[in-house]
DNA sequence: TATTGTTATACTCTATAACTATA
DNA sequence: TATAGTTATAGAGTATAACAATA
């Protein structure tokens, strides 16, 4: 491993890894990895869990509203939902107001893996967060919910 | 148990956008975007400028120990430093030591757009950071750094 | 005419395997 | 035999366009 000195110079504009970026970026990577890890028995991936928790939170009901709030296009929502609806977690149900519409719902067996999913998930923050003080485990959720909220407006434009 | 109402409850887990993974993810795709449109008159992605940093400052000088770094499969190096290479911005040149490997190094034209781009992100950075205190932005930014050594070394297992 | 869900398609990113040239 | 880079190929994930049913 021999270095090849054919670069000089160590350091001309700080680490690598130092990087804002970089950091947010491995970060998010090191706690998804965590994520899939716990929720593998369950059979759910992390983007899994994303849909199932606005289901059961009923932040959203229709296909095209859940994917909105997560980022996710309509044309991959059929595709995931199609695999939750066969393995029995997810029922589609044409809205009588608008039966263009599919309304999402959990089946019991899909509540109880949400339930067991939030538990494994609660484990993976409490371990992720644990070289943080508690003050400043919360100081860090409240950055992030204040930096994403400015972000998000900022994506809008100012107005 | 009759919860087989398909809404009745309004949130009995918290709500979606206030699980760490979601805050997490979403911070940094919002930075992603951020860095990207910022980058996209250099002619660079975040990806790119990852690459062109690490050699820029002399982390690493291998496409494998660049990749490493990274999180970039050498096969995937392979057609970025293609790119790279025939807009300019770096140079391939086979190690004396190890003829296997490839030194790589930017070209003076490369310096200068590394250097633009890292004055486009520090832009980016202060204004994502700009709706916390600057206490609280390093505060941030420690706790990212702290988060992040203790889940790679985690993934390498206790020991 | 617009919208929800759907399908088909393409394009990007990533993962696996095999090849070459060096070691 | 093992490794660095390369190529080919297949697999995810995502985006675009078009279609059917409904509004």
């Amino acid at each position: 491993m021999a270095d090849d000195d054919v670069t000089a110079d160590p350091s001309p504009a700080g680490r690598y890894d130092e990087a804002l970026g970089y950091l947010v970026k491995h970060v998010h990577l090191a706690h998804q990895r965590a994520s899939d890890a716990a929720l593998a028995p369950l059979g759910l991936t992390s983007r899994d869990l994303g849909v199932v928790r606005v289901i059961a939170t009923g932040a959203a009901t229709s296909q095209q509203e859940i994917g909105a709030l997560l980022g996710i296009d309509r044309t991959s929502m059929v595709a995931m939902l199609d695999d939750l609806e066969d393995r029995g977690l997810v029922r589609r149900q044409p809205s009588p107001h608008d039966r263009r519409r599919n309304v999402l719902a959990l089946t019991p067996e899909g509540e109880r893996t949400y339930q067991d999913a939030e538990r494994e998930i609660a484990v993976v923050d409490a371990k992720f967060l644990e070289p943080l003080s508690s003050n400043d485990s919360r100081r860090f959720a409240r950055a992030l919910r204040t930096l994403l909220d400015a972000a998000d407006g900022a994506d809008r434009g100012p107005g």
